[in-house]
DNA sequence: TTTGTAAGTAAGCAAACGTTTACTTACTTT
DNA sequence: AAAGTAAGTAAACGTTTGCTTACTTACAAA
């Protein structure tokens, strides 16, 4: 039998990103994605049942799944707390700054319900998304290391800004200077471990 | 003349961010909207030059202008600092959890093109959107009180989290307990501030 | 009361949408 | 070499898209 072209099926794979990430998910049409990949729409629905298939396995897949792997690269749960955010914050900021599109379609995934939902469900049936950044926030929170927030609230805390530092870093790529590097992403990540405010001498 | 029947006209926007809310900015049709508001497609076009006008104006008059508003009511750029990043806090949790169509497309906002491209041409145009918090964040750095960052950069690590933890309050309505409440943003705001590692004695 | 003007509608345009049917191609097994 | 099978395609299905035309309605000014 005839084997699949797994370089089509890649290509649609990364092709579907570029177009989210260029022009949006309101933008992305399967005909646009068939054309652009230069495959006929049907080749799609044989390896995805339908529009939303595509999409969430897209963003659970190719897209979550890779971010978790590169942000837990080398990272060890029972690290120090301080070493083990900045190992994190470096992992999460290097991988995202080289990987726009994947970086644009997580985005996406906090605005679209459809996204998640999915992201949500599997949460549930897999368990923990991200679990080794559980056990290394409980452990720190057992160790009286950090304060006693709920795990979700720690995760706002520490990691949201992350997402926005890397948004401003490809703003500022179009522009004169470049204020976000990977060297300033370690003052931030202090600021954020111990506060912005200059401690009174 | 026949004078505008501002009623519909204030259906069709919020209609539109009931929509996007609900289903997606992916999902938002113009028919859709028009019926759902329960008047002739035409009648939009009359308001509105196209989709990604009424889009783009939504985002900005709608959203952005209201939620600007609402963060800035009583806030003193003069204030101490802590005062003020709590009285932020406060502001803006309250407003996006009283108002999850705008946080909806507040969300999509951060990932769609069109409308990351409308805000950055918006702030370039009529200066900083946020003016009053630009003002204290200058001050209390010349102050020596907080670290000297880019606004950009502070922007990101003070108050990202707040989106988060609206999604996290949002999420926790459908399920047994709430975990995130005005209540909670209080501590969540001094962990920010001060850092979430408990000082050594 | 007539007239001018803007608001609003019903109906429908071409184009694009997600998806499917009928078919061809390429490869493996017999 | 023939049969079998999955991959892949061209073309088009019916629907929905953004948007427009032709018309009606409601009001203000003359």
């Amino acid at each position: 039998m005839r084997p699949k072209n797994l370089i089509k099926e890649e290509a649609i794979r990364s092709i579907a990103l570029q177009i989210i990430a260029d022009e949006g998910l309101e933008n992305l049409s399967m005909q646009k994605l068939a054309k652009a990949a230069g495959i006929s729409p049907r080749t799609i629905y044989i390896k995805y049942e339908n529009k939303e298939d595509l999409l969430v396995k897209l963003f659970i897949e190719e897209v979550l799944g890779a971010y978790e792997k590169a942000i837990l690269k080398n990272f060890d749960p029972a690290a120090p707390f301080a070493e083990g955010v900045q190992k994190l914050w470096l992992n999460g900021f290097n991988y995202l700054i080289n990987n726009r599109h994947a970086f644009a379609l997580l985005q996406h995934g906090k605005a679209s319900p459809l996204l998640n939902r999915a992201f949500q469900q599997k949460n549930i049936k897999e368990g923990d998304f991200f679990g080794p950044i559980h056990q290394f926030l409980t452990l720190n929170v057992e160790a009286g290391i950090i304060k006693d927030f709920p795990q979700e609230i720690h995760r706002a805390l520490l990691f949201s800004p992350i997402l926005d530092l890397v948004a401003e870093y490809f703003d500022y790529q179009t522009r004169p200077q470049q204020i976000i590097t990977p060297e300033t992403i370690l003052a931030c990540c202090e600021a954020v471990t111990q506060g912005i405010l200059i401690p009174k001498k």
